[in-house]
RNA sequence: GGAGGGGUUCCCGAGUGGCUAAAGGGAUCAGACUGUAAAUCUGACGCGCGAGCUUCGGUGGUUCGAAUCCACCCCCCUCCA
């Protein structure tokens, strides 16, 4: 491998993106030189969310120095469950299930990734082909036998599992990082793996993979931990009214991913360039400046959401999910050509075909769930927070009808000031 | 196996026979103000237009009346063996 340019440790910490590592100083020397890396991601869902989305990235920053990055897809880890700093034992999941999953997050990690890159080309594995052929005497005698329980349960991952009134761990999960462990042992076996990466929560995990390759091959390995996203007004990061936000379009469309972005705070946008983008350091101080020059409206959210939208879901995904914000935020409703209703639908603006009409507007809120009973629609029109096709609805007897409809057949709801959603009918 | 503690509405957590759809906090949602921010204020927050109905691990029971009492069962925690 060739040698690489980046200092890519540097370039971590100056984008706040590097919370702990282990021998600071010769990790950075060791990575001098093209080196194969790791992070691990556990298939708890169909998709990853982002939440993943800053070790995923890290891996690609490592990619784009000269490092070989190697996704690993917990295929064994994910029917274990992390107890890492969770309050509550978790329900196991079906094996048919985690193989499902497992699929699903290799095709999703990959596309972060570059397979065409030569010496530093991506690979991705699963942990299950090496664990599934360990038999358990094997297991404990080679493996279990490195680890100290008293150890174990220093771990700060564990702590309030085991201190807290109320709570407690199983073997099950308690046994998770031992797997864990013994992933980074076999990839340095397998792929000469030197650097394990992975969100802050991991760094017990990490650490035990360290412990274990030294002891079981005499090799110096090294761990790195991105830090925990955080919102400043101390709310949980990546959740919405609609809930999490997926990578996947097909459970967060990119119009909503586009538009979650767009609202992150001004307090925490900068921070979130700097970890979600490939933009310069540099150039993101400079946005920064000029934001808080201009004294109006910061332009940081719009490059903020454009970017981490186009790296999730591609130029199309992009202009789809800016052409349905641009209809809906900006102009008046009724400019939109009925080409333009569709497209919406199309670009995946949430939408409801509904039939039957004239609709009762409070049957309408329900069927297309922008509220949840028809007590809670009743109450968001009483508080003047429905509007239909630009039109605010005044009393809860108003209906959806033909001769309301845009081109005969469309209605844009609206509840509360960002909420949408397209009903039609054929 | 023994002893003790516990399972309350999204979360935490009060509530030990009627005044309790169930205190309080958090989260969330809406409105006002704004920049599709933040902060702040106001309101909502089981279901029902309503009379009312259905909830407090499960199933039965006592009672005019139970989240609250009794029985059995399930699950969790702590200590002992």
């Amino acid at each position: 491998m060739t040698a690489t340019s980046i200092d890519i440790i540097e370039d971590l910490q100056s984008r706040g993106l590097l919370s702990q590592m282990t021998s600071g100083e010769e990790l950075k020397s060791v990575l001098g030189q093209g080196r194969t890396l790791y992070c691990g991601f556990d298939p708890t869902a169909e998709s990853l969310h982002i939440g993943s989305l800053v070790p995923l990235l890290t891996l690609r920053r490592f990619q784009n120095a000269g490092h070989k990055p190697i996704a690993l897809v917990g295929g064994a880890t994910g029917l274990i469950g992390d107890p890492s700093f969770k309050a509550s034992e978790r329900q196991l999941n079906s094996t048919e299930i985690v193989e499902f999953w497992v699929q699903r997050l290799q095709s999703q990690v990959s596309q972060f990734l570059d397979f065409d890159a030569g010496d530093n080309a991506a690979v991705v594995v699963n942990n299950l082909d090496w664990v599934k052929s360990t038999n358990v005497l094997d297991f404990l005698r080679d493996v279990g036998k490195h680890f100290s329980v008293n150890a174990m349960i220093q771990k700060e991952s564990v702590k309030q599992r085991l201190d807290r009134e109320g709570a407690g761990i199983s073997f099950t999960e308690f046994t998770y990082m031992i797997l864990q462990s013994y992933d980074f042992a076999e990839l340095y076996k397998r792929h000469n793996c030197i650097l394990q990466i992975g969100g802050s929560d991991q760094w017990g995990n990490i650490t035990g993979g360290i412990d274990l390759t030294r002891r079981m091959h005499r090799a110096q390995v090294y761990g790195l931990t991105t830090p925990l996203v955080t919102k400043a007004d101390g709310q949980k990061f990546g959740k919405t009214e609609t809930g999490t936000i997926w990578l996947d379009s097909k459970k967060t469309s990119p119009y909503a991913f586009y538009q979650f972005w767009l609202n992150a705070a001004d307090a925490d946008v900068y921070t979130f360039l700097r970890y979600f983008t490939f933009l310069s350091v540099s150039d993101i101080k400079e946005i920064e400046a000029a934001d808080q020059a201009s004294q109006a409206k910061p332009e940081a959210q719009g490059i903020l959401a454009k970017e981490v939208t186009r790296l999730v879901h591609g130029d199309e995904g992009l202009s789809a999910a800016q052409r349905i914000s641009a209809a809906l935020f900006s102009g008046e409703l009724g400019e939109l050509s009925e080409a333009d209703c569709e497209q919406l639908r199309l670009d995946g603006l949430p939408s409801t075909k509904v039939e039957n009409l004239p609709k009762g507007i409070v049957d309408a809120l329900v069927e297309t769930g922008l509220a949840k009973s028809n007590k809670m629609a009743r109450e968001f029109i009483s508080n003047n927070a429905v509007s239909v096709n630009g039109q605010r609805v005044e009393s809860d007897a108003q209906t959806l009808n033909i001769e309301s409809a845009l081109f005969g057949r469309y209605f844009v709801l609206k509840r509360g000031k960002k909420l949408f959603h397209l009903a039609y009918t054929n």
